[in-house]
RNA sequence: GGAGAGAUGGCAGAGUGGUCGAUUGCGGCGGUCUUGAAAACCGUUGAGGUGUAACAGCCUCCGGGGGUUCGAAUCCCUCUCUCUCCGCCA
């Protein structure tokens, strides 16, 4: 949710700024004008409404205390007329304050300067690219063939057991799944971030307040006796740990980092995207948060990208870094950019992170807010980034170190698989 | 799942229909004292909205929602959550 006080200031710009997402709000920002309006007039009225029915009523109790109560029938008169009209007022106030809500969580984030125009990822802006294209992988083996090949994730089981999605780590594959989760928690921690296990259920709140709830309603799996949903990312519980919250500016940034199981249903995908390990139901992620200082969001961003970074060249694997145009950017974002690591038997660029910052996006819905130096309360701004998604970079790892010998495991992981090569 | 108790400001804990946004203690902040610190003493200290040049003023909020009343933190209904006991159980 973006705030009002940028469309009272200049509704004109906030407009122009929408473009660069191919989206016209001329239509609610000039609705939301309006609503602002009506609230605030309302608001006024029916505050005075309520002062006048105030000193009607202490009135009313001075008469009693001194033994006058027959004095106080007109007053009492005068007081219900007040309260029916307090009533009117309070629910066309009501209204006025729920269109005006709806309409505000209707708008995307407002995009950052930076952000390029465009309409789909082809669009995006490729700022940096690292680690050799391997031209050398021609007879490249894709990972669902090197999964059975080497025994290690089973596919077909995990289809019988739940459905297509969910596949079964086996032997070395679930030992180096369980590795590269160490290695990251590890890096994480190492980098100063806080490490959290939390819930993987949520309620309807904390869905709300990172901003899964409405819109993506259907990409959740929801559980509905006792009304909670399964967490698409560590994301959503983790953030919203501070939400309703007050922090002192000096505890900020917080960095939280955590390893979670998540689950989404990908209604609508198909085709080589949910080949293998590409698109799954139930995979395997370390994330990290950060809540900042709204001055240091954009530091604190170009940091995360930096970190995640590292962690690649780490694990050897090629990469590239895409600063997201307005048509691919995500709704609750202003700027975002996706890390990609090039897979050699599939020929492409596999998205194994995508770090945003979402400013006030978050902020404003669950109210996270710190004390600043000089004693207001400020929303803060709200960051997060995959360190990494497990499933693609088992791909990559399994595909771009393939050999006739088997695959081999990067020196930074050996030390927690315990084993040097897949064979 | 069954029975009972409870939910008040950062925390603890009063308040049971009429200036109560709420006594008090702790904590926090500012000050006096001190070379400095501690102790002591004095002052200050919730959030949101509206309003103002800035103050002031006004409104709302005592877990959520609804009701009774001229007036509710206080009475009634309902939901949620927490605690204790029993049952079940990794």
């Amino acid at each position: 949710m973006i705030d009002i006080q940028l469309i009272r200031d200049n509704s004109a710009e906030v407009i122009r700024r929408y473009e660069v997402r191919n989206f016209d709000a001329t239509g609610p920002v000039n609705r939301i004008k309006e609503l602002d309006a009506t609230r605030r007039q309302t608001q006024k009225q029916l505050d005075d409404t309520l002062a006048e029915g105030n000193a009607i009523a202490r009135e009313i109790g001075q008469l009693f205390k001194t033994g006058r109560s027959s004095e106080a029938a007109a007053l009492k008169e005068q007081s219900l007329l007040l309260k029916q009209r307090a009533k009117d007022l309070q629910e066309q106030l009501d209204m006025a304050a729920k269109e005006l809500s709806e309409t505000m969580t209707g708008l995307p984030m407002l995009p950052h300067h930076s952000v390029p125009p465009g309409t789909t990822e082809a669009d995006n802006e490729i700022v940096h690219t690292e680690g050799d294209l391997p031209g050398l992988f021609n007879n490249a083996v894709p990972h669902w063939e090197l999964a059975g090949k080497y025994d290690i994730i089973d596919f077909e089981a995990g289809t019988k057991v739940t459905g297509s999605g969910f596949p079964i780590y086996k032997g070395k594959g679930a030992r180096l799944q369980r590795a590269l989760i160490s290695f990251f928690l590890d890096e994480a921690a190492q980098a100063g971030y806080t490490e959290y296990q939390p819930p993987l259920l949520v309620n309807a709140d904390s869905a709300f307040g990172t901003g899964q709830l409405p819109d993506k309603d259907g990409q959740m799996y929801h559980v509905p006796s006792d009304n909670l949903y399964l967490i698409p990312t560590s994301e959503v519980p983790v953030t919203n740990i501070f939400r309703d919250m007050i922090l002192n500016e000096k505890d900020l940034p917080v960095k939280c980092t955590a390893h979670s199981v998540c689950f989404r249903r990908e209604a609508g995908s198909y085709g080589k995207d949910v080949r293998g390990l590409n698109r799954l139901h139930q995979f395997d992620k370390v994330e990290i948060v950060q809540v900042t200082h709204p001055e240091k969001s954009y530091q604190a961003l170009d940091e995360m990208v930096n970190y995640v970074t590292t962690l690649l060249q780490k694990l050897e694997l090629p990469f590239r870094v895409a600063r997201l145009c307005g048509g691919d950017l995500g709704f609750a974002a202003a700027l975002t950019y996706d890390m990609e690591v090039y897979s050699a038997a599939q020929k492409r660029w596999l998205e194994v992170s995508s770090i945003s910052n979402f400013e006030t996006y978050q902020a404003q819905r669950m109210k996270l807010r710190f004390r600043s130096q000089d004693g207001k309360n400020l929303l803060a701004h709200t960051l997060n980034g995959s360190a990494l998604a497990l499933p693609r970079i088992m791909a990559a790892l399994l595909e771009n170190n393939q050999s006739e010998e088997g695959i081999s495991i990067p020196a930074a992981l050996q030390k927690y698989t315990g084993f040097a090569i897949i064979s």
